[in-house]
DNA sequence: TTATAATATTAAATAATTTTAAAGTTAGTA
DNA sequence: TACTAACTTTAAAATTATTTAATATTATAA
């Protein structure tokens, strides 16, 4: 496995940092094998509207999600199947499990 | 692959914070393949030993790192493999290559 | 012992992130 | 056009993380 450059690395820290946390993380989980609305998020998160919203542009701004609006509902999912890879690693340590 | 539960959530989260510090990233992927002194660490990532020293301390209580006592030295390792993985996924999305 | 090298811990100061609350868009509908 | 639903943006307040600086510990060497 190749060394992650220093140029990398700071881009690499941005990727995990959009995904540390509760929120994030979750909403990650939850659209990995659909997509789904704004409003979809904050019923599934319990969160405002507002603060789902922050947290999906942080994402996209990282290149995790995109978005597709569709009249007034914005449909949000996973862009980069990697990302999936990452959180089945993760899976992998805090599971105990192989997968 | 399975969903992460809501539990395991928040650890893995804590996992992920744990990562997401330039410091933090960079020691790691230095010890991905070598263990090292605490010292030979400040030396490389040009840091303050206290702060390094504090960083390594996070990153030990996370369980991703480890450490040995040989007299006055203390060597650091990184203790779970599945974090190279992590690593790995990491590398692969920010250098858009396979590996 | 005393001194020193290597590391850890603590607390205060600083910086970054997150939440909250209030407006602001955009697109469909009466 | 005016209204409402779905969403975004912004700014201030609250929280959390990081750095700094000083002190403490641990083990070896003089």
């Amino acid at each position: 496995m190749e060394k992650i450059k220093i140029e990398e690395l700071s881009l690499a820290v941005q990727g995990l940092k959009a995904l540390a946390h509760p929120a994030r993380l979750s909403i990650l989980c939850f659209l990995e094998d659909q997509k789904a609305t704004v409003n979809k998020l904050v019923e599934f998160t319990g969160m405002s509207q507002s603060a789902v919203s922050q947290h999906l542009s942080k994402m996209k701004a990282f290149g995790i999600l995109k978005d597709d609006r569709d009249g007034n509902q914005v449909y949000y999912s996973v862009t980069n199947p990697e990302f999936k890879k990452l959180i089945s690693a993760l899976c992998c340590i805090y599971t105990k499990k192989s997968n």
